[in-house]
RNA sequence: GUCCGGUUCGUCUAGGGGUUAGGACACCGCCCUUUCACGGCGGCAACACGGGUUCAAAUCCCGUACCGGAUACCA
């Protein structure tokens, strides 16, 4: 039989980061084997179930790659069924009617009240005690006739244990006596969460449970439902949990938006190297190996790397540079500086775009109009001008700045030292837009600690001028120039690069200033060198 | 309370009777260097505790502590 496994969320809020991890570890599991990988939107809860959520739910799983290989299941949509087979149950005398009145809800936290109802019934409860397990037939149905609400329990045998082989945990055993007779239909005709995934996972057929640790409970119960429904269970395997710095389960009524995988999407993080940084939450394929591509974790995904013990995902909400785990920064990074350039260029698009630098000429058909510049002798620019559409005010000469050919280069240049998508727009201004901040740190530090650097910036803009009307703008030819300039003034090579590097790009960090002064081009460098703008803020 | 599970550097983890207990992130230092990174080299840093088994225990067994999960007419 082939394997078919499910992802199955309940709608009820954002995609969580734990429930994205188990939807990775199913999905992997299913490539793997040559299986497939199912969605089940588990909706049955109507108060709390949006559609908004699940829209959203199917966009986060679409961003991370995880699409399922078959039709979307609501549950909600097969109540009946589920109605039905507990009627069915019912029937066969294997559940009963409790006319127990519904319990008004307690105010507070549900969780808190139920475990405070827990602890006082201690280990002492008997699970069979309810007084109508045993209730004629003919007075239960007599009761039902007249109207009386009822809820339908599932009739746990007496003796016995329930036993499954976790595929992480192990064997797993629990005696009957432990696991109450479980409500399967509210006493509104409402079927409830353990008959409606059994049904539904018998319906599709699934044959691997890979799911939750806090599920370990769940699968006893819903094994009871199988046995009582006289189908085999599918083979189970829980995870193990993700939790906060504070040792608690990942939530998002706890920890709000740093669970949420939508955070890192639009933080500008990659979806592989978030996909990278979840596998290895848990997993590990016992080999000094960090980076993986998503094919690699498919063929070493095993169960058995799969741990018992649960991982914190580390974060310091207040501080912006440990916003969320050190680890999955250095792996997005770590991406973006040595993934294919190919594979980047599209994300830094969109980047772009969002953020209003996008320009057409820096598509591939731009080539035309590069070439033409390339091949036109070196510094004329002529064509330059024509490429934006911007405003006249803001237009500057761009040289073969703007060509398919400059933003790839420069791409290359500057992504070594990002760390998300969204440093192409923001610390990457510079390079795509003379609208950009300056950092008063960087002013501070490579300008106004050198006063002469207010004279002697734009008199190498001039120099600059006169020496490039021949001569390329190449990295070589710049390095003679402001050597020479350099010693000239008697300063150190560092003074005037710094400054220049402030001057040219905002701040104080960024590749060779020799390559930076290439890319940002003679006409921008002269106009920037010139510019007092720094010095005045 | 009861049931289930867990505990190796700060974090993610490798190892699972004999290891100088390995790697990654983070941190620190040095090198490279016009800056910041990258890279290279080095450093700091861990087997929860107590018994037992054994020639030998981080590793196997028992107990203790601590942590987590579960507990519903939620999912």
């Amino acid at each position: 039989m082939s394997v078919r496994v499910r992802f199955a969320p309940s709608p009820t809020g954002y995609l969580h980061v734990g429930a994205t991890r188990s939807a990775l570890f199913n999905y992997l599991y299913a490539r793997q084997k040559g299986g497939k990988f199912l969605l089940r939107i588990e909706d049955t809860d109507l108060a709390r179930s949006t559609d908004e959520s699940t829209r959203s739910i199917l966009e986060g799983l679409a961003w991370i790659g995880l699409e399922p290989d078959e039709e979307i299941v609501f549950q909600s949509a097969n109540a009946d069924k589920h109605r039905a087979i507990a009627k069915r149950l019912l029937a066969e005398g294997k559940a009963y009617r409790d006319f127990t009145p519904k319990e008004a809800p307690s105010d507070g936290p549900v969780k808190e009240s139920i475990k405070e109802r827990a602890r006082a019934q201690g280990g002492e409860k008997n699970m069979r005690d309810n007084p109508y397990r045993d209730l004629s037939t003919v007075e239960s149905d007599t009761r039902a006739a007249s109207g009386e609400p009822f809820a339908i329990r599932l009739k746990v045998p007496e003796v016995g244990k329930t036993a499954f082989e976790d595929g992480v945990f192990g064997l797993q055993e629990r005696n009957y006596a432990e696991t109450e007779d479980l409500v399967l239909l509210r006493s509104d005709g409402h079927p409830l969460y353990n008959l409606a995934v059994v049904c539904d996972d018998i319906e599709m057929a699934i044959t691997d449970v890979i799911r939750g640790q806090d599920h370990l409970t769940n699968t006893h119960k819903q094994i009871l439902i199988y046995e009582a429904l006289g189908v085999a269970p599918p083979k189970f395997a829980h995870l193990p949990l993700i939790l906060a710095p504070g040792g608690k389960k990942l939530s998002k009524r706890l920890h709000g938006e740093i669970v949420s995988l939508t955070t890192y999407r639009d933080a500008g993080f990659l979806a592989a190297s978030f996909r990278n940084f979840l596998a290895l939450l848990g997993w590990s394929a016992s080999e000094e190996q960090e980076i993986y591509t998503f094919e690699e974790l498919i063929e070493k995904f095993s169960l058995e790397g799969v741990h018992r013990s649960s991982a914190i995902f580390n974060y310091e909400p207040n501080n912006p540079k440990r916003w969320t785990d050190d680890k999955l920064i250095w792996m997005n990074a770590e991406y973006i500086r040595t993934m294919p350039l190919a594979g980047l260029l599209p994300f830094v698009k969109a980047e772009l775009k969002a953020a209003k630098l996008w320009r057409e000429e820096y598509e591939p058909e731009g080539r035309a109009v590069a070439a033409t510049i390339d091949s036109t002798e070196s510094q004329s620019f002529e064509n330059a001008t024509e490429m934006g559409d911007r405003p006249a005010a803001l237009a500057i000469n761009l040289p073969q700045v703007g060509s398919h050919e400059w933003y790839i280069r420069t791409v290359d240049l500057i992504r070594a030292r990002f760390f998300t998508l969204k440093d192409f727009s923001a610390q990457g201004r510079s390079y795509f837009s003379e609208d950009f901040d300056f950092d008063p740190a960087a002013i501070e530090k490579n300008l106004n600690k050198f006063p002469d650097l207010k004279n002697w910036l734009p008199e190498l803009a001039d120099r600059f001028e006169s020496e490039f009307q021949e001569k390329a703008y190449s990295e070589e030819n710049i390095e003679t120039v402001v050597k020479a300039f350099t010693e000239e003034k008697g300063t150190k090579l560092g003074v005037i690069m710094n400054g220049a590097r402030t001057l040219l790009t905002g701040v104080a960090v960024g590749p060779s200033m020799l390559s930076v002064f290439e890319v940002i081009g003679l006409e921008r460098t002269l106009m920037r060198l010139r510019s007092r703008v720094a010095f005045n803020a």
